[in-house]
DNA sequence: AAATCGTGGGG
DNA sequence: TCCCCAAGATT
C-alpha cells in the first residue's frame, strides 16, 4: 500500500470523525487525548468489556450503573463477586462479569491499582483478548494498536474487497489496519472506523453516499458493498425443551436457586427447573417438579441462546415453606428486582406471575 | 480450532 | 416472523 493512500485514508476517517462523531458516556471527544484531558482506563476498560458483542444503546444504562456504584478499579475489586453478577443481570455473556471480577481484583492486588499501558501488558488481564487489548491501548493511551473489531472488519473488507470469508480474514484485515492507522491519533482513529461503521457502513443499505470514503471504497466501486464482508455460513440453531417451576409463597416470595459455576448462565439465580434437552416428545409434565405441589402449566415461553432455542413450560404453583434444599431461598417481590436473574429466567417469572413481576421485564433496564 | 457463551433491536 | 448481528473471549 503506498503511503500517500495510507495518510488519504486516514486524514479522511479523521476529518469526518472530528464532524460526526458519536458522543457516548465514556468517550473523550476528538483531540482531547492529546491535551489536558486524559481518558480513565477504568471506564474504557469496563465499557469495552460490556460493549463485547453487545449494542450501545444496551450499554449505557448497565455501564452509568457500575460507574456509579463502583467508581474505580479498586472499588470493583473491594465488591462481593454477587453484587457484581446482581448488577450485570440483563446484559448477558456473564463470563464477561466474573472476568470483569478477577480482572479488577489482579490489577488492585499485584499492580497497585494501574492498568497496564500498553497492548501486550492489557492482554494478560482476564476477559482482555486481542480487540479490547488494543481498543484499551488506543483509546486509553493513545498507543498505535490496531483495533479490529466487526465494524472494522466490515469497513475494511469493503474498503479492500476482501474476499476471504470471516473469520479466516481477520490476519488480513488486520495488516490493512496496521498499514491505515496514523501514529499521531491511533485512539481517534480506532473510534472514528467503529462509528463510521455503526452509523453509515451498515451491514445492510450503507449509506454510502454520505461515507467519507466513497471515493476510495472498492466494494462501492464494484456495485455492491453489502456483499462485503465475506461470512462463513452459520449452523441452524437447534431446539432444546425443558421446564421451569415457580413456587409462590403466601407472602409473594418466590423460590430461587444459584445455577453450578461453570457453563450456560453459570453462577445466576433461576427458578427450579429441568435439564434442557434435544428431546421431541413434547410432553411437558408437571411430574419433573423439584417437589410436589398443585402445578398449573402457565405457559410456554421461547428464548433464543446463541446456539440454540429454548422451548421452556413454565408451571405454577403456591406453596409453602418446607423441606427446600438449604442453598434454595424465597425472595421477594421487592427483592426480586435485584437478584442475579437472567432475562430468561425473568421471562419465566413473569410468564408465571405477571402481575407481581411487571416492574421486573419492563422497563428492560438495569435497577 | 470449533464450540460455547445472552440479549435485544432492526430490517 | 425470521434472520442478522453487536466495541469478542475462552477453552
Amino acid at each position: 500500500m503506498a503511503q500517500n493512500q495510507r495518510s488519504v485514508i486516514a486524514d479522511a476517517l479523521l476529518g469526518w470523525y472530528d464532524a460526526h462523531h458519536r458522543e457516548l458516556p465514556w468517550r473523550v471527544p476528538p483531540h482531547q487525548i492529546a491535551r489536558a484531558v486524559q481518558p480513565d482506563p477504568y471506564r474504557i476498560w469496563l465499557s469495552e468489556i460490556m460493549l463485547q458483542q453487545t449494542t450501545v444503546e444496551a450499554v449505557k444504562p448497565y455501564f452509568a450503573k457500575f460507574v456509579a456504584q463502583w467508581p474505580d478499579v479498586t472499588a470493583l475489586a473491594v465488591a462481593p463477586e454477587d453484587d457484581i453478577m446482581k448488577a450485570w443481570a440483563g446484559l448477558g455473556y456473564y463470563s464477561r462479569a466474573r472476568n470483569l471480577k478477577k480482572c479488577a481484583d489482579f490489577i488492585a492486588a499485584d499492580l497497585g491499582g494501574i492498568f497496564p499501558d500498553t497492548e501486550e501488558g492489557l492482554r494478560t488481564l482476564p476477559g482482555v483478548g486481542p480487540y479490547t487489548s488494543a481498543a484499551i491501548a488506543a483509546i486509553a493511551f493513545n498507543r498505535p494498536a490496531a483495533v479490529v473489531d466487526g465494524n472494522v472488519e466490515r469497513v475494511f473488507s469493503r474498503l479492500f474487497t476482501v474476499t476471504t470469508p470471516l473469520p479466516a480474514a481477520k490476519k488480513e484485515i488486520h495488516r490493512l489496519v496496521s498499514d491505515v492507522l496514523p501514529h499521531d491519533r491511533p485512539g481517534d482513529f480506532a473510534q472514528a472506523v467503529m462509528d463510521l461503521g455503526a452509523t453509515l457502513c451498515s451491514p445492510r443499505r450503507p449509506k454510502c453516499m454520505l461515507c467519507p470514503l466513497k471515493e476510495m471504497c472498492l466494494a462501492l466501486k464494484e456495485g455492491e458493498p453489502e456483499l462485503y464482508p465475506i461470512k462463513a455460513a452459520k449452523p441452524e440453531k437447534p431446539v432444546r425443551r425443558g421446564a421451569a417451576f415457580v413456587a409462590v409463597r403466601h407472602d409473594g416470595a418466590i423460590l430461587l436457586r444459584k445455577r453450578p459455576g461453570r457453563g450456560l448462565l453459570a453462577g445466576m439465580s433461576e427458578p427450579p427447573n429441568t435439564d434442557w434437552t434435544a428431546r421431541q416428545d413434547g410432553e411437558t409434565s408437571a411430574t419433573a417438579a423439584p417437589f410436589e405441589g398443585d402445578w398449573q402449566y402457565a405457559s410456554t415461553i421461547k428464548h433464543v441462546f446463541t446456539h440454540f432455542e429454548l422451548r421452556l413450560d413454565v408451571f405454577r404453583a403456591d406453596c409453602v415453606d418446607e423441606n427446600m434444599p438449604q442453598d434454595w431461598w424465597w425472595s421477594l417481590p421487592e427483592t426480586l428486582l435485584s437478584e442475579a436473574l437472567p432475562s430468561v429466567m425473568k421471562k419465566a417469572i413473569e410468564a408465571a406471575i405477571p402481575a407481581a413481576t411487571k416492574r421486573l421485564l419492563s422497563p428492560a433496564k438495569p435497577n
